[in-house]
DNA sequence: AATGTAAGCTTAATCGTTTAAATAGCAAAT
DNA sequence: ATTTGCTATTTAAACGATTAAGCTTACATT
């Protein structure tokens, strides 16, 4: 690739010294290791003579230590995972570390290949957005004393570090934003999906519905899959309308699902707020143009990425501490696709 | 971090060999080294057994590469960037490398940072999306023989491998568009940028109105500042619709853009396309759910990522062959935001 | 019996670092 | 004259792999 590469080697011929000498300059031991002043001087100026770089692979075949996180999303395409990288590599980048991302695509088996694949790379660490059924490989991990956060979802049952929204509490303050609107009949959609933030968020709902005396209506849960958004918003929203009891509000419990639910109710010519209103997780520059604003719930990106960069290297560093599971607020931000209910008179 | 990695001298100590034959086995050299079959078999079964993974990073040390491709964009958290991020990672993968992403900000600094940051790391290579100012960065890879593929932005006075919009046709295209819907002042909002393929957005644009016989004024071109977006796209636009000759359509350069200045044009209260009409480059959801669909300039997203790829890896395996420039066309999604003027009879 | 050769393994160098331990040189103390 | 104590530097092993070259056998050929 490049001409020639410059070595400790290098350094140490033309200076006339051990290579030993060099790394320890270089590596500013030179106090500890005794270095002579003009010794040290006359090889820090022939290091920057050659512009010598060190080379990170045999650092960190030496070391151990490849200053590299792993960071493991469902879609670096997706504009949630998109913000949560970014913020991870500045974090990262602060502390010196390099992320390498990869997308699992929501899939339990890619994600065991991205792991394998990060671990033979020995990155330090992990970051990880984890998918359905992958509690095995979480255990795995643990299990090889391999350090790792868990970051926007989380199982109950293993007791990692990990950050996290408070979904329960995100979802119940929609569903009562809607209430205390006016709406009565408010639907859920959400993905079919036993993982516990997207059941949390179901549990919030339906929560928010009993403590205002409202009877939930199991018409006014959609499910939808992974796979198969489109067809299944499609279908759900039908039914929804159809019901006996007809939704006048909709909570999408994710970004994605409003999207394309959206597209859905444009196209069926409804209006929102007045046939429908809506709030929705996650936030998105389509919120803000769409022609009446989105009611949306606003997850704090920069403390999320931020916090599970800090207790990731605070775990590198003293891998032996407990598991700090960290819980965090959305705020919702009301606009007019949620406003109070004009009754007809 | 791991309780005890498995090298391959664990496997050679179980198998009483030495790691030289451990190493032909895993590797299938077993044949051009004459390893005796029972062996083999024993040393695979080992391997197996103990769930060996090689250790990347000996082996790149080694061998001198690192199956690793750096990847240089404006900001991971661009929907545009993500995207083609999410296309390199996959077809990166495809062929057995590993993507690590940087983001420059559009900052000649951050980005010598980046290169340096990922050449120390043994990159084998880089797909870059250059920043303004970084003609030297450039010069400096080719210099020192870093086999590298420009994407979506190249400078034409450097011979490099590049792949890229056809700019200039794709804004030709987008003023001839709306001149043929029926509207003659035409203005555009680009970044305020030497790179190419700002300029040649704008060249293409502007010779769109001169082939169409319309004077182009100046008061029509907008060029804003990549760090006061917000501020120099109202005054652009309050600027447009203030001129002697109004404009009554208008091209966006980038999605960014659109997204700020379709904004602003809510906020004014101004209705697209009868009062202003729209098209704009990249494409993006929010497009699809503007009460008035956006007119855009589709990229060619999959086959500008694969390709660069396929570049950059023909490129690592020759270094030597010359640069092959590649140049793509964009399709024109036409939308009700610049359908056919309707006139005030 | 001497020689050739092929099969099956091992040795050892190498990639570029780090770092504990050893050593050399010299002055001061015994 | 020997020991002690410094300072300044070297040596060499180690990290985990790859690979050219060398070494044993066993067996076939002359």
């Amino acid at each position: 690739m490049s001409k020639k590469k410059v070595s400790l080697k290098d350094i140490a011929e033309k200076a006339g010294v051990s290579t030993a000498l060099v790394s320890y300059v270089l590596n500013g031991k030179e106090k500890e290791s005794r270095v002579g002043a003009e010794m040290a001087a006359k090889i820090r100026q022939i290091a920057s003579d050659l512009s010598y770089k060190p080379n990170y692979l045999a650092k960190s075949l030496r070391s151990g230590k490849t200053q590299t996180i792993g960071l493991i999303i469902a879609d670096i395409s997706n504009p949630f995972f998109a913000n949560i990288a970014r913020i991870v590599e500045d974090e990262a980048k602060k502390n010196d570390y390099t992320v390498i991302i990869g997308s699992s695509d929501e899939d339990a088996d890619k994600s065991w290949d991205l792991i394998n694949v990060l671990l033979n790379r020995q990155v330090d660490g992990f970051i990880i957005v984890s998918s359905e059924n992958t509690e095995e490989q979480i255990q795995y991990l643990n299990s090889r004393n391999v350090s790792f956060v868990l970051l926007d979802r989380h199982f109950p049952a293993i007791p990692t570090d990990y950050v996290v929204l408070n979904n329960y509490h995100a979802s119940y303050i929609a569903g009562t934003h809607l209430i205390e609107g006016g709406y009565r009949n408010i639907g859920l959609i959400a993905y079919r999906s036993q993982l516990f933030h997207m059941q949390e968020r179901i549990r919030g709902y339906v929560e928010s519905l009993r403590d205002a005396g409202i009877t939930f209506y199991p018409d006014w849960l959609t499910e939808v899959d992974f796979a198969r958004i489109e067809p299944e918003i499609r279908a759900g929203i039908d039914r929804m309308l159809a019901a006996d009891q007809p939704v006048d509000a909709l909570i999408f419990s994710t970004y994605r699902l409003a999207i394309s639910g959206l597209k859905y109710i444009n196209e069926l010519g409804l209006t929102v707020p007045d046939d429908l209103a809506i709030v929705s997780f996650g936030q998105a520059e389509a919120f803000d143009l769409y022609y009446c604003p989105i009611t949306y719930l606003q997850q704090p990106m920069e403390a999320l990425g931020k916090t599970a960069v800090e207790l990731l290297i605070s775990k590198l560093k003293d891998p032996e501490q407990p598991p700090r599971p960290v819980l965090m607020e959305a705020t919702l931000i009301a606009r007019n696709s949620s406003k109070v209910k004009a009754f007809v008179t």
